[in-house]
DNA sequence: CATACTAGTGTATAAAAATACAGTAGTGTA
DNA sequence: TACACTACTGTATTTTTATACACTAGTATG
């Protein structure tokens, strides 16, 4: 996908807010009210930069905007080795649930693999609501990255070791020394969907 | 809220459908067209009579129909003694999920009080997505009411006599003989929410 | 320095859209 | 039987809307 300008980013941003908020696209002339443009030649020109950097389609009739983009979250499924937890390639699908669902907001599902979180209530398969971030309080509940590895559990931190907590006691506590192994906090449970 | 005709009906689902597919309410010659009219004002005349009963605004402008009713799935808190589960005053909020996140499709989420069934992940306070039926097949997680109250338990039958197990040890199954006591299946288990 | 892209203003126009008004006809209800 | 409501057709009118064309100007790139 092509990158944006700031102002065309600006106006894909107020079409989602109409659709939103309206549950309609806006007009040309909305939007170009909302810019402050004195025609609304501007906005189509803008428009037609959006549709030729494949963002959105243009029906030729009123309102005729239509995004391009998935909606929902993504469910983010077997993670190679090494890639960033987004990349493409580890996207299976994408959910019709909103992030306001989960507060705070959740940006991605992580399909969970294995039993170990099982005694509270996290089961092999289900799709764990995750919140974006690189920190986490003692006891949360933590997608980390321990070298190439992702996983889930309790998180809990003295000085210069981390202690991963499974909830199942057929799994062994993880002990990470930050001081000889790679690791990062990916982000945080907020939530949890299961099929 | 005041009834709809069949025609009115057939025109609200069309505008539901207009706004899930193509992102967009539809025009009134679309609607007119769609119906089959000759004439666009025969959409108009019924967009009057949905405004009128309160089901949709409309903007004066352009594709300006915009529905009142509520998305995604409805939330059932705790349910009135011998209410119907959709009754209104069972409704906590609405929560914005697609009925196609499950399968097959849950008509509700269902908030799980007690701790019955958490050996298999439904913990407390969890949302149940429930599929509406009155049929269950054995081993299902189900909706049940027996009497005046509503559970949700591990469905099992033999002849006249119902078995409820739940998934926790400190539980008793639940038998009831349906000579005996009024019982009814709600709706069947196909997936889980916890925020 | 030419070329492409972005970011606008201004004018013009054809088609689409909402909506008003005037009818016809059927159905159910007080 | 009068009245309200539903369910249309047909015509007319005013905006709204998308979109084309002609410009100006800045910025980046080869």
């Amino acid at each position: 996908m092509q990158e944006l300008t700031d102002i065309q980013r600006q106006i894909l941003d107020f079409i989602r807010e109409s659709l939103q908020e309206r549950q309609m696209p806006p007009t040309m002339r909305e939007i170009a009210e909302y810019m402050g443009y004195r025609s609304d030649n501007a906005a189509y020109q803008h428009l037609n930069a959006l549709k030729r950097k494949g963002y959105i389609e243009l029906g030729g009739h009123s309102r005729g905007i239509t995004l391009l983009e998935e909606s929902g979250l993504p469910v983010v499924g077997k993670v190679a080795a090494g890639s960033p937890l987004l990349a493409m390639e580890n996207i299976e699908m994408h959910m019709d649930v909103a992030n306001t669902v989960f507060y705070p907001q959740a940006h991605y599902l992580l399909r969970v693999q294995g039993e170990s979180m099982r005694d509270i209530g996290i089961l092999d398969g289900d799709l764990l609501a995750v919140h974006k971030t690189e920190v986490a309080e003692t006891n949360e509940i933590v997608v980390a990255r321990i070298e190439e590895d992702v996983t889930v559990k309790r998180f809990r931190r003295r000085g210069n070791i981390v202690t991963l907590l499974p909830e199942n006691s057929d799994f062994e506590p993880i002990r990470v020394d930050l001081r000889e192994q790679a690791f990062a906090i990916e982000g945080r449970m907020v939530g949890l969907i299961r099929q």
